[in-house]
DNA sequence: CTAATATCAGTCTAACTGAGATCA
DNA sequence: CTGATCTCAGTTCGACTGATATTA
């Protein structure tokens, strides 16, 4: 899956890739970041997706699982699971069709709202959730060829994108508001 | 399309969800940064695809394009085109299907290989070609947000990944071989 | 003979559109 | 009433598996 055999082409194609753009087009930096981030999707998710099989998870399903763990009763709204995964509202039905299906999550109506419906973590789900996160802690993540610094630079840079695609508020300010940010600052982890 | 509506949520999910993450389960860099890239891709694929849609293609289409436009004869065997852009046979099939269907690219017999297919590229295929990379290089490949340090950079820090992934034989040896590396250098654009 | 190339049939997944039910 | 939430039907897309024909 994923890659399973090493190509081992004896140049950079991305790099050599960038360098004909340049010839024909002109500059190619953006091009190639680009390019560099699509290859680093599709090794990722290919590794991950491995890793999960096993586990009968993919990685869209072990995120959402992993936020109903996160949540204080083990259970969120359809709504705030697409919300917060940033994942189109059909994509997280499809999502917790499977899960309901594999036995990790139930369906239960909000009690607090008549339309919502909650996806509540199951203890088949938690102990999946358990076994898959130590698998992938186990593997760094797929990460294993980079240093805290590196890990860190790469998040800071790619903080930039979202911010500019509007995921956040994180645009005007002081990167991090310290001392004091406007009234919206909620405790992580909160239902 | 990709997100259409700004979430403008007024914290950073992927923060948040590291700042959880540590707490429950302990050092969180490598999944931030991991989680990082799968939105930079999803954010990056959507406003590509939404730029690349009037022009009939996908970035997916659009790359076999592009390659094809730098070979020499405007020809490439579906072997070598799954090889440059390091995806899967079928699906190398598949995507020339589709343009083969556009009447951007059209089928042909590898003179040199009884075995392989050529895809050659039409006029009304570098046409779009045209078309679609001035559109894409208008919008500065959905990276304006960057400047030239930071996209290097970029590049960079994503090689490291590419090279463990053992994409091409990058990792012995100092960074870029300079002065005389062994054998296997091609002027670029070749075939 | 084996190995490479490409295709076909079919599965799986995620993301989407459009329509509709339900309820605040 | 509007608007939010969710579901369903159906499409598109890319990535894959496994089998097969052809040819080096």
């Amino acid at each position: 899956m994923g890659v399973p055999k090493p190509l081992n082409l004896p140049f950079d194609p991305i790099e050599r890739a960038a360098e004909t753009w340049r010839v024909h087009f002109g500059p190619s930096s953006a091009m190639a970041a680009v390019t560099s981030i699509m290859r680093a999707h599709q090794i990722l998710l290919g590794q991950l997706d491995t890793l999960l099989r096993p586990h009968d998870l993919t990685f869209a399903r072990y995120e959402a699982l992993v936020l109903l763990t996160f949540s204080r009763t083990g259970s969120l709204p359809l709504s705030r699971i697409g919300e917060r995964l940033m994942v189109h509202p059909t994509s997280v039905t499809n999502t917790v069709d499977r899960l309901e299906r594999a036995g990790l999550v139930r369906r239960a109506r909000n009690p607090k709202d008549g339309r919502g419906v909650l996806a509540e973590i199951s203890d088949k789900g938690r102990e999946a959730v358990e076994r898959a996160t130590a698998d992938l802690m186990g593997a760094g993540f797929c990460m294993t060829m980079y240093g805290e610094t590196d890990l860190s630079e790469m998040f800071g840079l790619l903080r930039t994108i979202r911010v500019a695609a509007g995921d956040f508020e994180g645009g005007e300010g002081p990167g991090t508001p310290e001392g004091g940010p406007p009234g919206t600052d909620e405790p992580p982890g909160r239902d």
